[in-house]
DNA sequence: ACTCATATTGAATGATTATTCAATACAAAA
DNA sequence: TTTTGTATTGAATAATCATTCAATATGAGT
């Protein structure tokens, strides 16, 4: 069958916030954020990234704020699908998942320099920004919950009842911001490599048995 | 012997950067900064919290850039004599310095979210301002040596070989940045208590044998 | 009381920038 | 081709702020 190639004019899929100019400008602004930071990005540069009219750029989204409050929800859209994905990847068992949620998280995709200036740029504002707070705050707990759940299954497999699962959740998530802070300061130091070694290996003192943590 | 109270006008004091001023701007900085965040603190604003006029604040630091400077300077140093402290007092063993280091890390006076909230807006402009990079990469550099050697005694005396001191010094380092930004987030949940808890807990789980980290 | 050096003020300046909007380009329908 | 509705422009506006500086206050020395 051949699906015929309808032809949809811009406008029409305006509504759907799905229009090329839509994410050119969303690209553009995470661009702008990580190569100036959230406080020199101006809506000129951003306009000017993404080839538009200043004028079409507020146009478009309203207000500045609303420009960076979605451009914040693609990253943050993004990482959640990455992660997701792993915990709903039903070929894995438990201590798999867990390898795969660690090389996710300092993956060149995720632990990039950029988009991490461009979320510390965004946690930097967190505690004046109700707005930032809903949207990152949401799928932090989400993602918080699942990886307790997973250590769960990880601990009754691996026999290990001393670190709760969610003394171990805890631990790693904040060892994961921290990590990506030092990528910022100095990722020659803190290589991806060096990261996800240093990662396992704190999981390879908790699981003492389970070869898989290299 | 009385030391006679000799009177020192403002301007004896101004150049050993030492005068009421100089001080009551940089402790206004540090509010505004942790009531409105970085991109949105003025100089009027400052210049009003500390009872000077604008032209005063700007004409005292030369700009509002060198403000900020000095303003994350004092954090900075204020920050080090802490830990510092610590290091060198030799009624404690190793692993009681430990203690006091996590006791420190998340004391009232350090991990209380005013001081975190300018921490984090500060790191987050690292990446582009080098001169923001150069105050704190320095001291980072000190604490992370200093904790290594202190690291590398506490796994001799307990006989730990499996992590070592450079990992488990990392390891914390990260997870106390990680907290910190937890702490902006959800001050109740990370509350002091339940971070110390936490990290004295990763501490016992490497050193099994120390009864110390409760 | 007067002088002089320094401290401090606060209004004016100029730069930056989000936002608005009248004008124009464009593309589909008639 | 003409019409019509939408997309896009870019120049004008208005607000915000850092910075400057002429004017004034202060206070020590004479």
């Amino acid at each position: 069958m051949n699906i015929s190639p309808k032809k949809i004019s811009d406008h029409q899929l305006e509504d759907q916030e799905f229009s090329i100019n839509h994410q050119k400008l969303i690209d553009a602004t995470i661009e702008t954020i990580a190569k100036r930071g959230l406080g020199d990005t101006t809506i000129a540069q951003v306009a000017k990234k993404a080839m538009v009219s200043q004028g079409y750029a507020n146009f478009r989204f309203k207000s500045k704020e609303n420009l960076l409050l979605s451009s914040l929800k693609f990253l943050s859209d993004e990482y959640k699908n990455s992660w997701q994905r792993i915990f709903e990847d039903n070929n894995l068992d438990p201590v798999g998942r867990v390898i795969k949620i660690i090389e996710n998280d300092f993956s060149g995709k995720i632990a990039n320099r950029n988009k991490i200036a461009v979320w510390v740029s965004f946690y930097s504002e967190v505690k004046f920004r109700p707005s930032y707070l809903s949207i990152c705050q949401k799928q932090d707990e989400i993602y918080s919950s699942q990886m307790e759940k997973l250590i769960k299954e990880v601990n009754i497999l691996n026999n290990q009842s001393f670190l709760t699962p969610r003394e171990i959740s805890e631990t790693y998530l904040s060892m994961v911001d921290g990590l990506w802070q030092r990528i910022l300061f100095d990722p020659k130091m803190y290589s991806h490599v060096f990261c996800k070694g240093l990662v396992k290996k704190y999981f390879k003192n908790i699981y003492t048995d389970e070869k898989r943590f290299v």
